[in-house]
DNA sequence: CAATTAAACGCAATTAAGTTGCGTTTAATT
DNA sequence: AATTAAACGCAACTTAATTGCGTTTAATTG
C-alpha cells in the first residue's frame, strides 16, 4: 500500500483533500484517465480548472505522465519509473489504444526500439503507439 | 511531373480549382499541412469548411493520410504508396516531429517494427513518433 | 500557537480548433 | 441544354482547454 501523502510530500506539492484523492484514483486505476473520466469519479472537487492545474503539477513533478489518447483529450497515466521527479520524466515503453473501450495503457514491457536509419534526423525522443483491442475488451460481444 | 487533374480524376474527386491547388500544395510542400498553414497558402478559397471539407475527401480517397502534429492540430501528408485509395490506406512508416520548426515529416525508410510481446492486447495498426531536429533545422542556432 | 505567505482553489470569461446545417454554385453526365 | 450530385461558403455552434483574478488553505516561521 502506498501512502499517498509522504508521495505528494516526496515529489513537493501539497496534500489537499483532492490532490490526495486524484493520487489514490491513480493509483487504482490500472490505465489511464481524462479530465472528464476525473471530474465524474471525483469528490473534492467539481472545477475543471482545478483538475487541469493538478495535472500539470503532477506531471511536472514526475508523478504522471502524458498518453495519447484516440481522440486527442489530454490523457495521463502513473509514472511507474523512480527516475521520474521534478527534474524530468523517464519513460521507455509503448502505449496502447483500445478500439473498443477507448482506453489508453502503458505497455511497461513493450520497449520502443533504437531507430538508425532516419538519416538527417536527430532523434531525441521517440513514442510508439499500438492500437487494437484490449486485455479486456477481448472476450466481448 | 503529375497531371494533378487526372490524380483527382483516377481517385474519384472533381478537379475544383482549389482541389486542384491543394493537392499542388501537397506535391510541392515535402513535409506536411495543417488547415492553417493551408490557408495562409491558397488563393481560391477562405473558408476553413471548405478546407476541412477537401481534405476530409482527400483522406478518404486514399490521396493524403493524417501525421501526428506537435500541438495536436488535424495535419496531414501526402501518400507516397500506390495501394492507397478509395477502398484504404497501405501504411508502415514512421513520423518525425521536428523541436525547432513543428514539422511534421514522413521517414519512409523507416519502417514500424513489429512487436510480439504485447500480451493479452490484439494489435491491428501501430504508430511510431519520432522527435528532435530535423534536416532543415540542423545547422540553425 | 498566531502570523505569514506561497500554493492551491474556484468562479467567470475567453480562446481556438473543429463541426453542423443549409442554401447556393458548379463540374460532370446525359 | 438539362439534370444532378458534388463541392462551396456563410453563420452558428460545440467543446476542450486556457487565462485572470480574488479567495482559501497548507505549510512554515517566529
Amino acid at each position: 500500500m502506498v501512502d499517498l501523502e509522504s508521495v505528494l510530500k516526496n515529489h513537493g506539492l501539497r496534500k489537499t483533500a483532492f490532490r490526495k484523492e486524484l493520487l489514490s484514483l491513480f493509483y487504482d486505476a490500472h490505465s489511464s484517465l481524462t479530465v472528464e473520466e476525473i471530474k465524474h469519479k471525483v469528490q473534492s472537487t467539481n472545477d475543471k480548472v482545478t483538475i487541469y492545474r493538478a495535472l500539470d503539477a503532477f506531471e511536472k513533478n514526475g508523478l504522471i505522465h502524458q498518453v495519447p489518447d484516440k481522440t486527442n483529450l489530454i490523457r495521463y497515466a502513473l509514472c511507474h519509473n523512480e527516475d521520474c521527479n521534478t527534474n524530468g520524466h523517464q519513460h521507455n515503453h509503448a502505449h496502447f489504444i483500445c478500439d473498443n473501450c477507448n482506453q489508453t495503457f502503458c505497455i511497461d514491457n513493450v520497449k520502443i526500439p533504437e531507430i538508425t536509419n532516419a538519416k538527417g534526423f536527430t532523434i531525441k525522443r521517440s513514442k510508439l503507439t499500438l492500437e487494437g483491442i484490449c486485455q479486456n475488451c477481448q472476450h466481448k460481444d
